[in-house]
DNA sequence: TCACTAATGTACGAACTAGTACGTTAGCTA
DNA sequence: TAGCTAACGTACTAGTTCGTACATTAGTGA
């Protein structure tokens, strides 16, 4: 996250009005408000004591508790689609690239967590803020350009067997690593094993890795 | 679900007093308001304007919002326990086994919606509930018992290469089923595609097979 | 340095919401 | 059939929560 406490940076004397320092505060304190409690159970209140500001801020620069959700979410996959911009496998032989696309989709999710709730809470929400924000709607996602090439050459060298949709291979990937970080507390409720234990994590991405490259390279009935 | 409207069944005439009728028709209503918009979002007056009872009831049958909310999920995951106690597999060869476990919990998850936004809201809550519930700290699954028996099975026979545990393969089988289930609104918002369209529905139900199975009867690299 | 406006703070209100005090009655049993 | 109690309804309250009216000031450009 960006700049709460951020300490004037050298030149710039620290202003007592800064409408850009306010409202990233203003952000970051309701990102993690939001992850924490859901929408319904965070509280405005709570976000503006939590801020060097007042509520009477909020409002002012983002309208209502809605429109903040909003940006909070426009924000946050912006961070995503950055990360996702870094990733640099082409020049890997597509095993390898899945393979590596794979681990760095497994990091992102692990070290985001705060994301997946947020995730989580919009589709309790069926995706109202998304389909209302003109930022988010259709984004799409850098990696599923990756993928499509990663695959395109795959199929081509011979190696990948299965005639996969990108999407679709995007979707299995997402799906075991936002599970692990999202059901991490009923599962390990309901079955004793914390899927985010440190000493288990080489062991997930690995069986991620495996996993995926298994259903790429194995030999499949025709349909 | 179970008796919303229940039409007094033959024998036994319609009483105006019924304790166990009366509660079984909060917690239905309970559970789909707590589904519809969260922990925080329901309303228990809302819940109580559904029912044919008043809010006293709610109190007098379960305490409180909170109570009720771990009531909801309880019932909730004995429906699922009653579904995998069904589950009968052990007849087949392990490849046809797993396929078939992993089609049973994919037809489940797409079977109740309902069920996955609880886990997911509960999930919000850090499982705070299940932890609280007498019913459900460390309750397991039984499909983890026929998870465990297949594998076995599979492995004694030289057909399952991999040395796989049974809590990580029911995870995997899982994550595919739930997140498809959970982020389809999301997903659908950000890559124009509907996870659980109907016409796409056997070509994911293969594809899970699939990916299990390749994944199980990959030749692997020593760790 | 003056005036203008973007940025900010204070104080308050209307509506909602979980929970309860108190009174009533259906249906069972002795 | 009388009486007892589990089951139920009404009406209310205390506390919360989003949102805003109104007043104020820092910083900037003329």
């Amino acid at each position: 996250m960006t700049s709460v406490e951020e300490p004037a940076r050298p030149g710039e004397r620290e202003r007592v009005r800064d409408a850009a320092r306010t409202r990233a505060e203003i952000l970051d304190v309701a990102t993690q408000e939001f992850a924490r409690a859901g929408y319904d159970g965070a509280r405005v209140d709570e976000i503006a004591a939590r801020t060097r500001t007042t509520k009477r801020m909020i409002y002012y620069y983002f309208g209502g508790k809605e429109q903040l959700f909003t940006a909070v979410l426009e924000r946050a996959y912006g961070v995503i689609r950055e990360a996702e911009q870094q990733l640099d496998v082409e020049h890997l032989d597509p095993v390898a690239a899945i393979r590596r696309l794979a681990e760095v989709t497994f990091d992102h999710h692990e070290q985001h967590p705060d994301f997946i709730r947020l995730v989580s809470i919009e589709n309790i929400h069926e995706a109202h803020h998304i389909a209302a924000s003109e930022k988010l709607g259709r984004i799409g996602s850098p990696a599923l350009d990756v993928i499509r090439r990663i695959l395109e050459e795959g199929r081509r060298s011979g190696l990948f067997t299965a005639d996969v949709d990108a999407v679709d291979l995007h979707a299995m990937i997402s799906s075991f690593c936002f599970f692990r970080v999202s059901n991490r507390h009923t599962f390990g409720a309901l079955f004793g094993r914390d899927l985010v234990d440190p000493a288990q994590r080489a062991h997930y991405r690995t069986m991620l890795g495996d996993m995926v490259i298994a259903y790429l390279t194995a030999e499949r009935a025709a349909d």
